[in-house]
DNA sequence: GTTAGCACTCTTAACTTTAGAGTGCTATTA
DNA sequence: TAATAGCACTCTAAAGTTAAGAGTGCTAAC
């Protein structure tokens, strides 16, 4: 795929970089007077044709320049900007490091200052991914008892990340017996993982005899309970509290995102793809994902914790977005939180 | 300021109706089309010439029909819409009410699923505004230690909003401590809101002499740290969750509506400012608070709890919304919610 | 292989034209 | 005297026209 010769690459180079920058069609002409390629227009234009035929470019209409396809911006993310180092914007170091640290946040509230940190320096949207629920590790657990059958779940993760949930059980417990569950949940479990914690505990339950039976009922109610159905709050929050809406999309197209990002399965479905493929990930053209996506693009990446199991982050913006600009941006934040969420 | 005679009040509101129904200007031939006011379109330009010399309407070029000027839609709210009576779209009762009951959800659960609905059948969006943490009612609090200082803050208001606050005491305590700290508010304060129990802790503390030292200064550091100053992450969640993004706005406005939620001192003064005049309140034209909310209305309610002092829940839309439909429909909401919380 | 020259195409902006909607005024009617 | 018909007038929005310019592809020359 990447066997363009050097001419060829120089030119497509030229063409999408101009293109990012001004956002109009990038003629001949154009291209002689911004690079010193060394060539005249007329030869320019036998490349140009060729990269048309290659797929890589086209023409809005007969007598305009050449755009970008969603192939020649696969390509030049994939090799063009792989052969090139990328630099990473400077103000964003010392503003990701003062906002992540200052601030005497949880978990949660350091990735959502890492979330509106992006937005605010990409100018794009960023939305993020908690890490998975099933594979948090847990620090503690309570259970707090606030009717006759409901029970408020409250689970800390290693990394300061909260999460609450209200489950509502078979019968009616005593704070007390509650208190116990949670104790021993916290003895037992504390530093592996919501699902190790599930598969475990019917082997451990039966071993310990110290342990009465209505605590076992509890404990499976809860541990089944427990679940990823609260990931949506989270993830919409961070969209939204990205104050700077992008200028990029239409109504219609923000409406989609957000549909999108309403949708657990999708999210879950994204973050799954993604996290196989440790690190960054670029998605050019989202059609893929949902048709009314097709001019916008996507820099996620993966982030991850001491031990836990990864969520993302990242940004959707317009296809012609500043990737040279904006992946480093990405990949940076994206381990900049991870340094954080270890620490 | 209502001191119009009949035919006037009939005309315009026929203008404003009208303007309401089809968002265009509306002229004196249509009139005579549309009502059965029984006068040529003559005598209805004569009066139309009176209402726009009064400031109730204008034209937005000299060839074209009126439309309402902001004052003219504070008539029609304020004094046209009085006279009639306001009826409620049948689909919202039953959806409201199997999307508040059905669910097990907690308060807060209860609180956005109205949120939700109310964006669903207003094609607006909706606001919600929590119920002040200060004058929440307590029914349980749980300290969660779970960093050498830091503790987790768990509150469970009377109706089942939970909050969740992180604060960093002076020196660390252990869980057990905690344990009898929260067991102690949860005994001597239980039924009361948080400035209440604030007011009365310092009394209360050296008359009962069980407490030891260290209880006292938690709970002193503890009941100064709750504040209102989480009231953002709820807001912001209610708004972005409704799905479908107006269709009136632009992106500049939908900017300026998010940056307005995610201001806390601007949530706060507008609660204050509805939750003295209880019940429901018409916001026309919105450049009082913002310049660029100009074109945009908001209509907003007050909702109650058992005891707890209120929020508030409504939508932004045009300016030209439909005030007859949506303002009973906020009603309703506010009132639905108000009964599901204090059950 | 590269380039200059040139005819050709197509878009965009600016200007012109036209139809029609709605008005205000005036004279007329009940 | 209040209501109305008639009419000239104004202005917008849509459609049509024109002209400039950007960029191309092709061909012939270097």
């Amino acid at each position: 795929m990447n066997t363009l010769d050097e001419r060829r690459k120089k030119i497509l180079y030229a063409i999408i970089q101009s293109h990012i920058d001004l956002n109009i069609p990038i003629g001949s002409f154009f291209i002689t007077q911004k690079f010193q390629v060394g060539l005249s227009p007329a030869t320019i234009r036998n490349t140009m044709a060729e990269l048309e035929k290659l797929g890589y470019i086209m023409q809005p209409h007969t007598s305009a320049g050449r755009v970008p396809t969603e192939k020649g911006y696969r390509f030049y993310i994939d090799v063009l900007l792989e052969e090139q180092p990328l630099s990473l914007a400077p103000e964003l170091y010392y503003e990701l490091s003062t906002r992540l640290t200052d601030t005497e946040k949880t978990g949660t509230g350091i990735i959502k200052e890492a979330a509106k940190t992006l937005s605010l320096y990409s100018h794009c949207l960023a939305i993020v991914i908690p890490p998975k629920t099933e594979e948090m590790i847990l620090k503690r657990i309570k259970f707090i008892k606030y009717e006759k059958k409901k029970v408020l779940t409250v689970l800390i993760s290693e990394n300061g990340v909260v999460y609450n949930k209200t489950i509502e059980l078979e019968k009616a417990y005593s704070q007390n017996q509650l208190d116990k569950a949670s104790n021993y949940l916290n003895n037992k479990f504390h530093g592996l993982s919501i699902k190790i914690v599930r598969e475990k505990i019917a082997d451990q339950l039966h071993k310990d005899k110290m342990i009465c039976d209505q605590l076992i009922s509890i404990l499976l109610t809860l541990c089944k309970e427990i679940s990823l159905s609260d990931i949506d709050d989270f993830t919409l929050n961070s969209l939204a509290g990205t104050a700077n809406l992008p200028d990029f999309a239409t109504i219609d197209q923000i409406k989609e995102i957000l549909g999108a990002i309403e949708d657990k399965q999708f999210m879950l479905k994204l973050l799954n793809q993604i996290s196989d493929s440790l690190g960054i990930r670029v998605f050019v053209g989202m059609e893929i994902i949902r048709p009314a996506l097709k001019e916008l693009s996507m820099v996620i990446s993966t982030y991850k914790n001491k031990k836990d199991t990864s969520g993302a982050i990242g940004i959707i913006g317009p296809t012609r977005m500043n990737y040279k600009k904006l992946i480093p941006m990405v990949e940076y934040t994206a381990k900049a939180l991870t340094k954080m969420l270890s620490a």
